[in-house]
DNA sequence: GTGAAAACTTACCACTTGGTAAGTAAATCG
DNA sequence: CGATTTACTTACCAAGTGGTAAGTTTTCAC
């Protein structure tokens, strides 16, 4: 655990703090994601990162207060993976399929990420709601763009926000779902996400894209 | 909570026992589904139940084994609640129709059985592998429906596994994931569920059905 | 009826939990 | 340099955790 994360031993007093506070935060957004906030003590914490409970209870004053600053971490860093994706060329489905392809890429690559947002909808309460907040100006961009396409006959007109739910979930799922995916036979290794990827970008373009489409290309 | 679950005044020992346990696995299973395992205490459960903790761990050794039956019950009322809706009349999208409304019937009124299965899927290990091996025969049921309907050319042709989850999460997604859908501004009163899951049925309709589909009618 | 098994409760325990208080070594500032 | 602030650690605590041991009452077999 923990790697990649320079150790505290260079750089002004005020450097090191924010080293030692991104090294907490990146550990913490981990677990939480991907063994449940309830189920990671300060001191497991502690233990990955080689300091005391104290040392964490210094920088935020309580576990909650962590918790509310990983959800802010978590959504900057969704942002920072997605938004990219949006301002991106290529116009209609080929910019979709850009953003569903990099939403794979996180899914794959930062599964703790995903699963952190979902483990925080679940919580509910304050937490979803800073999570909601933190990740507001990003749908609203996204539904824009969505309405746009819908204007220009590129894809099938809906509801926007429930397109971008139904996508969303269809990706997550897709892309995190381990668990269902082996019951339903599909081992989850290298090589079958990239046919998963294909299969569900064939069944997102089927759902999504217009019927008598202007789209530049359908995937193959 | 732990309503409609009969008080344990009558009927013969073996009669009362099972009684007991019947009311212990559903207040486990829906605290469980909401909470999280890890995030609801024995004694938790104890005082929901208004019973000792004790009690608990008389009709099952550990809170582990109580976690298993506890999959063990939810994997049966899943399989109670969607198999029939595969045996049900109807061909190619009217079946597949009635599926998903009893997936929405289902996240509306037990969300915690949904929800169950998903927090069952993140703890892993043992606790997935049984709920993965409960569900398998329903599993094992719709695929073969669907490559029955991919070969009457009802459905469009693909991965019937990943057709699975694409619709299993996109439902899920949709019936549950209340936070992300307040996110797009969607509030998830009784009136809106109506609507999205028309949306939804008209999502999956244009994401399952074959190009040129022989069904008996399309979803308005 | 009587002995035994079943279905509990009360009492208890070692361990973990989030959090406080007090101390300490190092960096920063006058 | 000396005082103070910063970034911690060690020591501690009350509450809660899953789980054991030993009763106690009710039901059942005979």
């Amino acid at each position: 655990m923990a790697l990649a994360v320079s150790s505290p031993t260079k750089g002004s007093r005020a450097a090191r703090t924010k080293a030692t506070e991104d090294r907490i935060l990146t550990v913490a957004l981990e677990s939480f994601g991907t063994k449940g906030f309830d189920s990671v003590s300060l001191d497991d914490l502690a233990a990955d990162l080689g300091i005391t409970k104290q040392a964490i209870l210094y920088h935020w004053p309580s576990k909650l207060a962590l918790l509310n600053a990983v959800i802010d971490r978590a959504a900057f860093e969704l942002i920072i993976e997605f938004d990219g994706a949006l301002s991106e060329d290529g116009s209609g489905w080929s910019r979709v399929e850009s953003v569903v392809r990099r939403i794979f890429r996180v899914a794959m690559r930062r599964p703790e990420l995903l699963g952190f947002i979902r483990e925080i909808s679940r919580i509910g309460g304050d937490a979803s709601l800073r999570v909601t907040t933190d990740l507001e100006p990003f749908v609203t961009r996204a539904t824009v763009y969505f309405e746009r396409e819908m204007d220009a006959g590129r894809i099938r007109r809906c509801n926007p926000g429930l397109l971008l739910v139904s996508a969303y979930s269809t990706v997550l799922g897709a892309a995190t779902e381990v668990e269902v995916l082996r019951a339903v036979g599909i081992e989850p290794t290298l090589r079958s996400t990239v046919v998963r990827r294909r299969e569900l970008l064939s069944f997102l373009y089927a759902a999504m894209a217009a019927p008598e489409s202007k789209n530049d290309q359908a995937p193959r």
